[in-house]
RNA sequence: GUGGAUGUAGCUCAGCUGGUUAGAGCACCUGGUUGUGGCCCAGGUGGCCGGGGGUUCGAAUCCCCUCAUCCACCCCA
C-alpha cells in the first residue's frame, strides 16, 4: 500500500495552483488598499494560547485540535484559527505601542480534527485581518466592507453579511443568565444537546436546527433585547454605516460564532450554492482578547475566510482567474547534432528573462510541434540542419503560422520586439479583474 | 461524533442477476507528412477493478473488515 495524503488534506497541482495564486494576490492587494501589513507568525504555538483566546469550551478546543507534546514535553498545538496567534504576536512584539490601530493580515493554513466533507478540511487556509486598538463601529464597518470588497475583486457574486450583536462583557452574563433558565424550564421540549447546552452554554442553542428545539429558541429571549444601551448604538451605528456604504446585509438575531472572544458585532458572510458550507468567511469584534491573553487592554475588530471556500464559490459560479504567462518559446530540435546550439538558444533565452523551453527527448518533430501548440506556446524556434550551417534557425509564431529565418545570435533582441503581441502572453501586466 | 452513498486506466465513466486475455471517450505516445502544430485516419502505452480477508471450480461482480471521498446532521472557513 503506497502512502496516502493525510485524511481531510489535499494536494494543489499546477493547474489548480494558478487559482490560489489568484485569490492570494488579490489578497494581498485588498490588505494594501485598507493599510494593512502583513503578519507571519508560526503554525503551531503553545496550547494555552488556545485554550485561554478561544475558549475551553468551545468544539475547537475540546475537540478539534492538534496538540502534540515536543522533544521537551511542552504542549504545542497546530494553530485551530489565525485570530489568537496574532494577538499573541501583537502583545509579544509590542506592536501596539508602534502604530495606533495595528492593521495585520495573514494568509496560511489552520489545522482542526472535523469530519472531512466537500469545503470542509483538515487542513484549511484563511486570509484574515486583524485592526487592533479601535472601538468605533467605523472600524467594524470597514472590516465588513474590506472583506466585501475582497470577494467583489474576485468576481464572486451574491455574497452578503449576515450581521448581530453578541454584547459585552456588562451585558451578556445577564442575558446568558436570563436564557439559561428559560431553557431549563422548556427543557422538556430540547433535544439532549441543547439541554446540555442550556448549562454550559445557553448561546449555542441557536445554533440548533432540530425542529423541536426551532420552536422553544424562536420564543427565547434575544440578545439584542439584553444588550446595554452602548452596545445598542454601537450595532445601530455599525448598521447605518454598512447602509451607507452601500452594503446590503440582514441581521439575525440568532447569530452566533463558535469561538468564545467574541463581543458585540459577530457577522458571516453566506455565499449561496454551497451546501452546507455556505459561510465564506466571518468575524466580529473582540474586545477583551488582547487583555485575557496579557497584554494592554485593546478593542479589535477582524475578519477570516476561507481560501478553499472561495475557491468553491468561484468554480460554482464560473469565475475564472487570468491567464498567467507559461511558456513563451520552444525550442524545437529533432537532429541531435542541433542539441548544443538548441541548448544555447534555451540559456541565452532565460538569461534574457524569456519562458524557453527544448524537448531533449528524442521526440519527434511532429510530437514536439503538437505539443507546443496544446500547451499554447506562441512562439517556436526550429532549429534543422540547413538553418543551422548559417548559424540560424526559424522563429515560427504558432497562432499565425507565420514563419522566418533568424540569426540564433539575434533570437533574443527578436522575441523581445515580439512578445506581448499574442493574447495570454506574459510581460503584459494582467490587469485587474477577472473574465 | 451520528446516519447514508460511492470507490474500475492520468480524467469522466460502462461492465446486467459471479464465467474465458477488463472496455469506451478524453488525455498521452508513434505513424500517415526524410524538416513543422491545430482537423482527420491508423496503431500503441497505460488497470493486481481503493486495500485486506472470506465464499466459490471460478470474484470487478457476493459477504465481512478496513481506508478514502461525497451527502445530511454537527460544526464552521
Amino acid at each position: 500500500m503506497n502512502i496516502q495524503r493525510p485524511r481531510g488534506t489535499f494536494d494543489v497541482l499546477p493547474d489548480e495552483a494558478a487559482r490560489w495564486r489568484f485569490v492570494e494576490r488579490t489578497a494581498r492587494r485588498v490588505a494594501a488598499l485598507y493599510g494593512f501589513g502583513e503578519i507571519r507568525t508560526p503554525v503551531f504555538e503553545s496550547t494555552e494560547l488556545f485554550v485561554r483566546g478561544v475558549g475551553e469550551a468551545t468544539d475547537i478546543v475540546s475537540k478539534e485540535m492538534y496538540t502534540f507534546k515536543d522533544g521537551s514535553g511542552r504542549s504545542l498545538t497546530l494553530r485551530p484559527e489565525g485570530t489568537a496567534p496574532v494577538i499573541r504576536a501583537y502583545i509579544e512584539n509590542s506592536l501596539g505601542r508602534r502604530e495606533k490601530p495595528a492593521r495585520l493580515y495573514y494568509i496560511g493554513p489552520v489545522f482542526r480534527y472535523e469530519k472531512p466533507q466537500a469545503g470542509r478540511y483538515r487542513q484549511h487556509h484563511q486570509f484574515g485581518v486583524e485592526l487592533i486598538g479601535a472601538a468605533s463601529a467605523f472600524a467594524d464597518a470597514e472590516i465588513i466592507r474590506m472583506l466585501m470588497h475582497f470577494y467583489g475583486e474576485l468576481g464572486i457574486r451574491g455574497a452578503a453579511p449576515v450581521l448581530n450583536s453578541v454584547g459585552c462583557r456588562r451585558c451578556r452574563p445577564g442575558y446568558n443568565a436570563a436564557l439559561g433558565a428559560y431553557l431549563l424550564g422548556k427543557a422538556g421540549g430540547l433535544c439532549a444537546d441543547c439541554r446540555r447546552r442550556a448549562e454550559t452554554n445557553p448561546l449555542r442553542v441557536f445554533d440548533c436546527k432540530q425542529p423541536g428545539c426551532a420552536a422553544v429558541i424562536a420564543a427565547a429571549p434575544r440578545v439584542r433585547d439584553h444588550i446595554c444601551a452602548p452596545c445598542g448604538e454601537h450595532f445601530g451605528e455599525l448598521l447605518s454605516l454598512l447602509a451607507e456604504a452601500g452594503i446590503s446585509f440582514t441581521v439575525r438575531p440568532e447569530l452566533v460564532r463558535g469561538i468564545d472572544y467574541y463581543t458585540r458585532t459577530a457577522f458571516e458572510i453566506v455565499a449561496g450554492e454551497l451546501g452546507a458550507q455556505n459561510a465564506v468567511g466571518g468575524g466580529g469584534r473582540y474586545d477583551d482578547l488582547v487583555e485575557m491573553l496579557g497584554g494592554p487592554p485593546a478593542p479589535a475588530v477582524g475578519f477570516g475566510t476561507g481560501i478553499e471556500r472561495v475557491l468553491m464559490v468561484m468554480r460554482e459560479q464560473g469565475v475564472a482567474e487570468p491567464a498567467e504567462g507559461g511558456v513563451e518559446v520552444g525550442v524545437v530540435v529533432w537532429d541531435p547534432a542541433a542539441l548544443a546550439d538548441g541548448r544555447r538558444a534555451v540559456r541565452a533565452l532565460r538569461d534574457a528573462g524569456v519562458a524557453a523551453e527544448m524537448d531533449a527527448e528524442g521526440t519527434s518533430l511532429r510530437g514536439q510541434m503538437r505539443r507546443l501548440d496544446r500547451r499554447g506556446v506562441p512562439f517556436a524556434l526550429l532549429i534543422g540542419d540547413s538553418e543551422r550551417a548559417r548559424g540560424a534557425g526559424r522563429l515560427k509564431e504558432m497562432r499565425t503560422g507565420e514563419e522566418r529565418e533568424i540569426s540564433l545570435d539575434r533570437v533574443v533582441e527578436e522575441l523581445m520586439g515580439r512578445r506581448g503581441r499574442p493574447a495570454g502572453a506574459p510581460g503584459a501586466p494582467a490587469a485587474g479583474g477577472a473574465g
